[in-house]
DNA sequence: CGGCTTACATACCCTCAGTATGTTACATAC
DNA sequence: GTATGTAACATACTGAGGGTATGTAAGCCG
């Protein structure tokens, strides 16, 4: 049995003090997760946070600026739990197709944990503004999606235009479909039907014109069918 | 004890009283309009919207029940404007591959509005909370959109399973969509672009299964499951 | 041990949603 | 016209909650 006492003076030395401080940080982060995520951003008091956490405020307005600021703190930690749950998830795999999948479905399962769909989905984009927002997504969840499609549109045969505009109104699609899923009677059974119709919409992406075409608007021959 | 008012006899008789009250209603309206889209639900005091009215809050507690009860009177005209925009905007055709061509370009235009856009897409969600939002969308954007959707769907021939998971996705799609023309440098070049994505996705509609097909996963052939 | 800093606690302020109570212009009945 | 009732407000207040100013005690540091 190795002793944490050793690795903690070898490596990093910390001292009480700093325990004590991190320590009614995370209590302060854990327990206003867990608010937020049952009542929303305004629908929870620092009252009940410090509260919950058995601090005072004081302690609260010692490790965070303000209640947005406690609530992006809040926000980022489960924005990037979720961006490594699907990042390992996606480690399984090298295929394009297969990765799309992968990420598809570890993503909606994230969208089922309330904590990632109250917090990250629903009350962040209002709460810090949708510009701040953007950019949080910018770097995780939505990055990913975004990666995932450049590589499948890659597989299809070269680079396609308009990358970024399909990554960005797919990623929406993503978000409902995770929305929806958690809103359904039988999460399973809409999980399966959400995945055929998102691999539709993929499939769709054939169509999309790549680099060399002529440019063409895409319309399918109507009527014809 | 004296029944039916004779005042109801010729059509449609205001008093003044009447007029002056639906006047400060309206006003009310206007002004909280103006002043949600500009700083969101939580950003708006009554203070500021009874001052813009010219008014003080007990004219606003008398027309309305609370400050939500405000937003929702606020949020469902905005709603129903759009509605009614888009639904002329499809009275110009039958044909139904034109007519999600028109929809899609007239909602993308509604998007552009920063009234719609602030209030029905952006804070109605939380301010009302996820659940009176859908109920609400249901019967107005989202309802067009599905039907646009089933109208096509029947279009390519036979009724398709999971019509209503793939409305519910396009939708966020098309939101994200209009949040992206928004945001664009260029509206107009962003919008073109983000026709043609939304065309290629409809297009993937004659991948999804329909009644009496054998269950397909639409999957591009390279695919294994 | 004595000073200094950090990590809090306490007490207070201010904004703002909501309420309780007045007040007046207008409609209705006689 | 006058009396009376009521709708449509205005005024004054309360409480909750975010934020701040100040006090204090525990731990590190020479």
């Amino acid at each position: 049995m190795r002793p944490a006492q050793k690795v903690l003076r070898t490596a990093r030395k910390t001292t009480r003090r700093q325990d004590y401080s991190s320590s009614t940080k995370r209590a302060l982060l854990e327990h206003a997760t867990e608010l937020f995520t049952d009542h929303g951003y305004a629908g929870t008091s620092l009252d009940e946070v410090v509260a919950a956490a058995r601090v005072t405020k004081g302690a609260l307005y010692h490790h965070f600026p303000s209640k947005l600021a406690l609530f992006e703190s809040v926000f980022m930690r489960c924005q990037d739990d979720a961006t490594k749950q699907i990042d390992k998830a996606l480690r399984s795999s090298r295929d394009p197709w297969e990765r799309a999948q992968i990420g598809m479905r570890t993503f909606l399962d994230v969208c089922q944990q309330p904590n990632y769909r109250r917090i990250c989905l629903q009350e962040a984009p209002v709460a810090l503004g949708h510009e701040r927002w953007q950019e949080a997504e910018r770097e995780s969840s939505y990055g990913l999606v975004e990666r995932i499609v450049t590589d499948l549109l890659k597989d299809l045969g070269g680079e396609h235009l308009m990358a970024e505009t399909f990554g960005v109104i797919f990623y929406g699609a993503m978000r409902a479909a995770g929305e929806f899923v958690a809103d359904a009677a039988d999460p399973e059974d809409a999980s399966n039907d959400v995945e055929t119709v998102i691999i539709s919409l993929l499939a769709g992406l054939r169509l999309l014109p790549t680099v060399g075409d002529q440019p063409s608007d895409g319309v399918p021959d109507q009527e014809s069918e």
